[in-house]
DNA sequence: GATACGGGTGTT
DNA sequence: AACACCCGTATC
C-alpha cells in the first residue's frame, strides 16, 4: 500500500510503498533517505499521535493513502554555531536548511519570552462570569476571567472553564472576540422575532438530542397553540461557518445574547444576575447520563459500577476501563506508580511496557503481528478514498459520466466510480427492489460467456466460516437476498421455486454489468482489471443442480445497450475515441513511476530495458498479460498507440453554444477535449460544481459575477438572510429574481443523462 | 451481525 | 499453477 509523508512546513513530501507490518523505524529510514534528513531527528505523527519506533503502521491503523506528518527536529542553537563553523564543507542545501531552522528557533524563543503585563479592559475585569467559544466544537461555554494581560500590543484574557472540577491552573488564553458576558436572560417564545440572534441548544449530529450552546439567527417561527417550532441558521463559534435550516429543541430555553457593558456603566445587579446553575450540555457518559446516583460500569468501576471513592479508581493505560483498586483480583493496596494495565490487557506480560513505549498494540489487532506473512501490501482490505455522489446508491441504469468500455484496476475503483458498490460481492442490489449491478468473474462453475449473452450464477451456498471470502459450494443456494434481487430484474412474476422467463425481456430492470479479467475462460473478459460492459437484462432464471451437486440459481442475461460492446471493432474504436484509460488507485501511478525512476537511476537503464522491467514488475504483482484465442473476435490491432480523437456530439455543441453567459467556462472545458470524453466531463463537473452543495449544479442560476449556483441552494441562502453570491460574496439585491439558466441546464442534462434522477 | 466472484503472501 | 490462508471494508 502507499502512504504519503509530509513535513509540517510542507517543504518535503513523498509517497512510500509500505506494508501494514512496516515499522515506524523502517518508515523513518525511508523518510530520512528521501528527505535527506538525519534519522535521529525525525518524529512521525499520524492524526496527532506520535508514532513510536517499535510499532507498526498496522498498530496505528494507518491505511492506503493516509498522510503521515513528519517533524524534523531542529538542532540546538549552540550545536548549529559549532557545527557551521567547524564543518565548512557542508553543502549549500544543508546550510540553507540549518539557517532556516535557526530563524524558526529564534522566533519560538521570541514568543516564549514575550512579557505578560497585567492590564485592564473597558468591558471586563478579573472574576467576571463570561461565555467563551472553544475552537473545537465552536459552541459557547460558561467561563470565568482570571486575569487580563498585555502581550506585546495584544490584550489577552486568561480564563478557565466554569466547571466544578476546573482549577485555576487550567487557565488558557483567549482574545476578546471569543468572549462575552454570561448569558442569563431566557426569552419568552412569544417575544422571538425573525432575524433575531439568540443563543440556543443544538446537537449538530443528532438534532433531537441535547447538544451544545450556539448562536442562532432565527429564520422561522411557528407558534400555534399545540406546536412551537423554531428554525434558523446556527453559527459555529465566532467564525463565519454557519449551518442553515436547523430545527431547534426549545425545551432547553432560548437565551438573550449579552453585549459587553462598560465597567463604568455597571450597576449593582450586574454580577448578581449570573445564574447559579450551569447550562445543560451532553452527558459525557451516554450510558448513565452522568447521573451521580446511578451505578455505571461504563464510566465507573467496571466491576461494581459504583461511583464511590474516585481517588481509588484507576484507568487501564491501554483500554481506559475503570477499576476500583479494591475491586481488582487480587486487590491493590494503593494506586500503582507508572503505567498500569487491566487484567484483560495484560495477557502477555513480556509484550508489555518497554521503557518509553506508551502505545500498545490493540487487543483485537495483536493477532496479525504474530503472522509471518507481510500482510497489507495489497489492495485487499483498504478503504475507499472517494464516494460516488452523482447518483444514489440505488440508482438503476448507467452511471452518468461512465462510458461503456471504462476499466478499473481493482474492485475498489469500480466501487468508487459508483458502478458496482460492494467490494467483494458479485451482485449489488436490494432483495425487495432489484439488482443494480453485477460483476461477472466466471468464478462459479458453469458460468458461460458469449459476450452479448451469458450465464450467471447466484451467490450463497458456500461455507465461508473461518473468515473466508470465497469457497466451494457446500449447500443449496436459495432465492433470497441478492439472488432474489437479481430475479426481480426479470420481467416476470417472481417464482422462488421454479424460476421464471421474461414476457418481454427488454422491459426488465436494467443491470450494469462489469466483466472481470478473472473470468479466465471467457474470450470477452478484459486482459486486466474490471470493465463496464453496459446494460444487460435478465431473460430468464432457474434453479439447477451444479457440478458440485448442490442447487445453484442461474440467470441468463442479454445485452441491451446502445453503445457497442467493448470487444467489438466498433466498441474498441469508441474506447479509443473517448480516450478511456485504466483507472488506478490514487497515488498508484505516481508511486509506480517513482519506483521505476529510482531503479532506473540506480541501474542507468535504457528505454528498452525499462519496458521489460515494467512488465516484470507487473508480473510480480500478478498483473500478467493474458494471451487469448481471439480467432472469432473482431480485434483492432493492439500495437497501435491509443489516441483520443474524441469529438462532442453536434447536439451538445449546439447546446453549449447557446449558453453564452458561460462561454468562458465552456471554453476552458473545451481545451480538454483532445484528452477524451473522460477528461472533458471531469472538467465540466469541476467547473460547474455548485459552491454550496459541491455537486454538479442542478437547475442553475448564473449570477452576474459569473458563478453558477443551484437555484435551491441560492434560495436557501436567501432564506437565512444571506444576500450574496455564495462563491465570491458579491452582493445581490434582496429581491433578486432567480431565473434558471435553461441553456446551461439542458447542456448539462444532455451531457450527463440520468443526472436529474439523483436530485 | 452475517455476507461477500479481493488481493495479497506463502506453500504444495 | 493451484491452493491455503488471512485480513479490513461496505452493504444488507
Amino acid at each position: 500500500m502507499y502512504v504519503k509523508c509530509v513535513t509540517f512546513d510542507n517543504r518535503h513530501n513523498g509517497i512510500f510503498n509500505v506494508s501494514k507490518l512496516t515499522t515506524i523505524v523502517q518508515m523513518k529510514e525511508m523518510v530520512a533517505a528521501k528527505f535527506c534528513a538525519p534519522i535521529d531527528r525525525l518524529s512521525l505523527y499520524f492524526q496527532g499521535k506520535h508514532l513510536e519506533d517499535d510499532c507498526t503502521l498496522h498498530d496505528y491503523s494507518i491505511n492506503l493513502n493516509h498522510v503521515i506528518q513528519v517533524r524534523i527536529k531542529p538542532v540546538e542553537l549552540e550545536k548549529i554555531s559549532i557545527k557551521s563553523e567547524s564543518e565548512d564543507k557542508e553543502n549549500i542545501d544543508d546550510n540553507a536548511r540549518v539557517a532556516d531552522e535557526k530563524i524558526e528557533i529564534k522566533e519560538e524563543v521570541k514568543i516564549k519570552e514575550e512579557e505578560e503585563i497585567e492590564t485592564t479592559s473597558d468591558h471586563y475585569q478579573a472574576g467576571d462570569a463570561i461565555d467563551c467559544t472553544d475552537t473545537i466544537v465552536g459552541a459557547w461555554y460558561e467561563a470565568v476571567i482570571l486575569k487580563i494581560v498585555k502581550k506585546g500590543d495584544r490584550t489577552v484574557f486568561k480564563v478557565r472553564w466554569d466547571l466544578p472540577e476546573s482549577k485555576n491552573d487550567d487557565a488558557f488564553d483567549v482574545e476578546e472576540t471569543s468572549i462575552r458576558p454570561r448569558a442569563w436572560k431566557t426569552l419568552d417564545f412569544n417575544d422571538l422575532e425573525i432575524g433575531q440572534r439568540v443563543m440556543v441548544n443544538y446537537n449538530l449530529e443528532s438534532p433531537k438530542e441535547i447538544g451544545h450552546w450556539y448562536d442562532l439567527t432565527i429564520s422561522k417561527i411557528r407558534n400555534v397553540r399545540t406546536v412551537k417550532e423554531l428554525k434558523g441558521t446556527i453559527h459555529i463559534g465566532d467564525t463565519e461557518r454557519t449551518i442553515d435550516d436547523c430545527e431547534i429543541n426549545i425545551k432547553q430555553g432560548v437565551y438573550q445574547i449579552e453585549e459587553p457593558v462598560l465597567i463604568s456603566e455597571r450597576d449593582e445587579t450586574f454580577n448578581s444576575r449570573v445564574p447559579t446553575t450551569r447550562r445543560i450540555i451532553p452527558a459525557e457518559c451516554k450510558h448513565c447520563n452522568d447521573n451521580p446516583k446511578k451505578n455505571c460500569r461504563e464510566c465507573s468501576c467496571t466491576v461494581c459500577g459504583k461511583k464511590t471513592d474516585p481517588h481509588h479508581q484507576i484507568l487501564c493505560d491501554e483500554c481506559d476501563t475503570v477499576y476500583h483498586i479494591s475491586c481488582l483480583n487480587p486487590p491493590l493496596a494503593e494506586i500503582p506508580q507508572g503505567d498500569w494495565y487491566c487484567p484483560d490487557c495484560k495477557v502477555n506480560a513480556d509484550e508489555i511496557v518497554k521503557v518509553g513505549e506508551k502505545v500498545k498494540t490493540k487487543k483485537k489487532q495483536s493477532k496479525v503481528v504474530g503472522t509471518k506473512r507481510d500482510w497489507g501490501k495489497g489492495m485487499a482490505c483498504v478503504a475507499r478514498t472517494q464516494q460516488c455522489t452523482i447518483v444514489a446508491k440505488d440508482h438503476k441504469g448507467p452511471i452518468p459520466n461512465v462510458k461503456v468500455g471504462q476499466t478499473w484496476l481493482y474492485r475498489l475503483q469500480v466501487s468508487e466510480a459508483g458502478v458496482h458498490r460492494p467490494h467483494i460481492a458479485g451482485i449489488s442490489g436490494n432483495s425487495n427492489v432489484c439488482a443494480y449491478s453485477i460483476v461477472f468473474s466466471g468464478g462459479y462453475e458453469g458460468d458461460e460467456d458469449n459476450g452479448d449473452t451469458f450465464l450467471y450464477t447466484g451467490s450463497g451456498g458456500r461455507d465461508l466460516s473461518g473468515n473466508k471470502r470465497t469457497a466451494k459450494q457446500s449447500r443449496d443456494q436459495v432465492l433470497t437476498l441478492m439472488n432474489k434481487a437479481l430475479a426481480l430484474n426479470c420481467n416476470a412474476k417472481l417464482d422462488a421455486k421454479n424460476g421464471a422467463v421474461a414476457t418481454n425481456w427488454k422491459k426488465g430492470i436494467p443491470i450494469r454489468v462489469v466483466r472481470s479479467w478473472k473470468a479466465k475462460h471467457s474470450k470477452y473478459a478484459p486482459e486486466l482489471g474490471y470493465r463496464y460492459d453496459g446494460i444487460y437484462k435478465v431473460v430468464k432464471y432457474w434453479p439447477e443442480k451444479g457440478k458440485s451437486g448442490f442447487i445453484v440459481w442461474r440467470y441468463y442475461l442479454k445485452r441491451d445497450d446502445e453503445s457497442p460492446a467493448p470487444w467489438t471493432k466498433a466498441g474498441k474504436a469508441e474506447i479509443e475515441k473517448n480516450g478511456l484509460k485504466m483507472v488506478y488507485p490514487a497515488n498508484f501511478e505516481a508511486a509506480q513511476k517513482e519506483k521505476n525512476k529510482g531503479e532506473n537511476e540506480k541501474e542507468n537503464d535504457n528505454e528498452k530495458k525499462k519496458g521489460k522491467k515494467n512488465e516484470k514488475e507487473n508480473e510480480k504483482r500478478g498483473l500478467k498479460r493474458k494471451t487469448k484465442n481471439d480467432a472469432d473476435i473482431n480485434e483492432v490491432s493492439s500495437t497501435k498507440k491509443p489516441k483520443a480523437d474524441f469529438q462532442l456530439d453536434k447536439k451538445i455543441c449546439d447546446l453549449i453554444e447557446e449558453d453564452q453567459s458561460n462561454k468562458k467556462i465552456w471554453d476552458r472545458c473545451m481545451e480538454l477535449i483532445t484528452e477524451g470524453s473522460q477528461a472533458f466531463n471531469d472538467k465540466v463537473m469541476l467547473e460547474f460544481a455548485c459552491p454550496v452543495c459541491q455537486e454538479l449544479v442542478y437547475k442553475p442560476v448564473t449570477l452576474s459575477c459569473t458563478h453558477n449556483i443551484c437555484i435551491s441552494c441560492l434560495k436557501r441562502s436567501f432564506k437565512v438572510g444571506s444576500y450574496n453570491c455564495p462563491m465570491c460574496r458579491d452582493p445581490l439585491d434582496k429581491d433578486y429574481k432567480m431565473t434558471e439558466n435553461k441553456e446551461l441546464s439542458s447542456a448539462l442534462l444532455t451531457l450527463f443523462p440520468g443526472y436529474e434522477n439523483s436530485r
